[in-house]
RNA sequence: GGUCCCAUCGUCUAGUGGCCUAGGACGUCGGCCUCUCACGCCGAAAACAGGGGUUCGACUCCCCUUGGGACCGCCA
């Protein structure tokens, strides 16, 4: 089997977004699943816009998420000199030529062309300039770019796309590109194709939004002798309106770096990206690293663009319901002792990392996080959400409060009379405590719902929550206590409240 | 305006002429479980854009219409 090359060249010119990535991710799949180089190069031959974060923006994104090259960074700008060259090379050939003509006049005719309602394609006036013409221009010092030469051919020019089959222009619609701007710097359309040549590139899988450029590298390839690489287009990725998704458009929730603070795990966000604009043909949707590269496949990538499902504003859906799906599956599926190394940073930045969970609290520590995970959709949720299990300084969600513990005034004096029950209990576990508690509620005639509900919204600073016979033994009978003792003044401050605000 | 691409539930999608009464997933709704919520399980509503062909038979093939998208830079 022959080698398999395949590249990801972003343009520095912003953060890596999820479509970018996305792309890098069909990629990277390709060249793992047939043993072959994935290729990391940064086309950064657009100096104006091209930045150093943004650079760094991009690796950090692809280191996150797991994606791996084997090649470079290589910069684009690196090779300018090498672009010049074969821009030198097909002008004396005779298969470029200069085109004087300046940008206003360009513009003038484009308005022109589009006024009338005719295709904006460049008139070739240049092309047919007599040696004496472009001679005398010369003289004048006029400056001038390089456009290629497209051959004057009947008929069409044509690919076999990976995912969209045949596809075919005519060479008379194919206008006279420019490979070179007027200061003598190679464009895109060139230094893509004499990178690509230069790193054999085998397969090329980039956005449908590049099938226009396809045709003409095409031509590029040829006019160099070398043999074009295999084309594969992918879909887009739209938003509910049908709009191609960009960081200028739809702000954070299109860039990778964010949902790493939102806490997603990365490799949920691959399986996420993969499935959009691809399946197996199966009916599986979750899949770990191995899986997939053993399952991806270019035939199998849909030719219409998908629809990110993100509506702004949405409090429960900050970003497309099925990434949060599948992240939340990863969080409660995933090896707990994975979860807690993905979350030890954010809890030291929430203040309530405690060393001794990587020693002499480990075993706590892990089976905590595994009893609240199954709520959670994010990492951040459990030093969030979860706060009360690891902290005292947390607070108490005001719906619970308010439903569950002040609509109940017999809680005032329960609780804390439960509190001294619970005192002496020996030992502290699901059964002596459960069975403490539903006594109490016996004794007290009220019932045990009322009590434990209370409880919870307490000792856990939640509305919803495990079965809270697991919470008072994973929190510990001294906090438990505490907490219930506290109840007296949850009223107090609740009637103060009260009492200002009326 | 030109060229090109695309078209199945709200969203991601399966489907390559009969297996389709169109399957799965997310989301939504209902139920079970239950101290709450989640998980899990069970169930419901929800789609072949329209019109012509071709064929014994079209979601599947062809054409037209409509709709959506991309590109049309001395950006990448």
């Amino acid at each position: 089997m022959s080698e398999v090359i395949v590249r990801f060249p972003p343009s520095p010119t912003g953060y890596l977004h999820i479509g970018g990535a996305r792309t890098a991710i069909f990629n990277w799949l390709f060249a793992r699943k047939h043993k072959g180089k994935f290729i990391l190069r940064i086309e950064d031959t657009d100096a104006e816009r091209s930045t150093k974060e943004s650079i760094q923006g991009i690796i950090d994104g692809l280191t996150w998420l797991g994606i791996d090259w084997d090649e470079g960074p290589y910069f684009q700008s690196e090779f300018a000199d090498e672009h010049k060259a074969v821009a030198r090379k097909l002008l004396d050939e005779g298969k470029a030529y200069k085109c004087f003509c300046s940008k206003e006049e360009l513009e003038a005719r484009r308005k022109q062309a589009l006024k009338e309602k005719r295709d904006i394609k460049y008139d070739g006036t240049c092309r047919r300039l007599s040696p004496e013409e472009i001679a005398a221009k010369e003289a004048q010092g006029l400056p001038y770019v390089v456009r290629f030469k497209v051959p004057e051919r009947q008929g069409k020019i044509g690919y076999n796309d990976k995912v969209l089959g045949r596809i075919e222009k005519d060479y008379s619609e194919i206008e006279d590109f420019v490979i070179m701007r007027s200061n003598g710097k190679p464009l895109y359309l060139l230094c893509n194709v004499v990178d690509d040549i230069r790193d054999r590139i085998t397969h090329i899988i980039r956005g449908q939004d590049h099938m226009s450029n396809t045709i003409r590298q095409i031509l590029l390839y040829e006019a160099l002798d070398a043999r074009p690489p295999v084309f594969a287009h992918m879909p887009l990725t739209l938003d509910l309106k049908k709009r191609k998704i960009s960081k200028r458009t739809h702000g954070e929730v299109v860039s990778v770096q964010w949902y790493r603070e939102m806490g997603f795990i990365p490799w949920a966000l691959v399986n996420f990206l993969v499935m959009l604009g691809w399946n197996p043909g199966t009916d599986q949707e979750i899949f770990s690293r191995e899986e997939l590269i053993q399952a991806f496949s270019l035939e199998r990538i849909n030719k219409s663009n998908s629809v990110f499902n993100y509506r702004k504003g949405d409090p429960k859906f900050f970003t497309d319901p099925k990434a949060i799906n599948i992240n939340a599956h990863y969080l409660r599926t995933m090896p707990i002792e994975d979860i807690a190394a993905m979350i030890k940073d954010d809890f030291i930045k929430e203040g309530i990392w405690d060393n001794a969970y990587e020693g002499e609290k480990r075993e706590w520590f892990l089976s905590t996080l595994d009893l609240i995970r199954s709520r959670f959709h994010t990492l951040r949720d459990f030093a969030r959400l979860g706060r009360a299990y690891f902290a005292d300084d947390f607070e108490i969600d005001p719906k619970a409060l308010k439903k569950n513990v002040l609509k109940r005034p017999e809680l005032k004096e329960l609780l804390p009379a439960l509190a001294a029950e619970l005192e002496p209990v020996e030992p502290w576990d699901l059964e002596t405590t459960e069975d403490a508690v539903r006594k109490f509620a016996e004794a007290s005639q009220v019932k045990a719902g009322i009590i434990i509900n209370g409880m919870r919204a307490i000792i856990s600073g939640q509305l919803k929550g495990p079965g809270i016979f697991d919470v008072m033994v994973a929190i510990g009978r001294e906090r438990v206590i505490q907490r219930l003792k506290n109840t007296p003044n949850l009223f107090e401050m609740a009637g103060q409240g009260q009492a200002s605000g009326g």
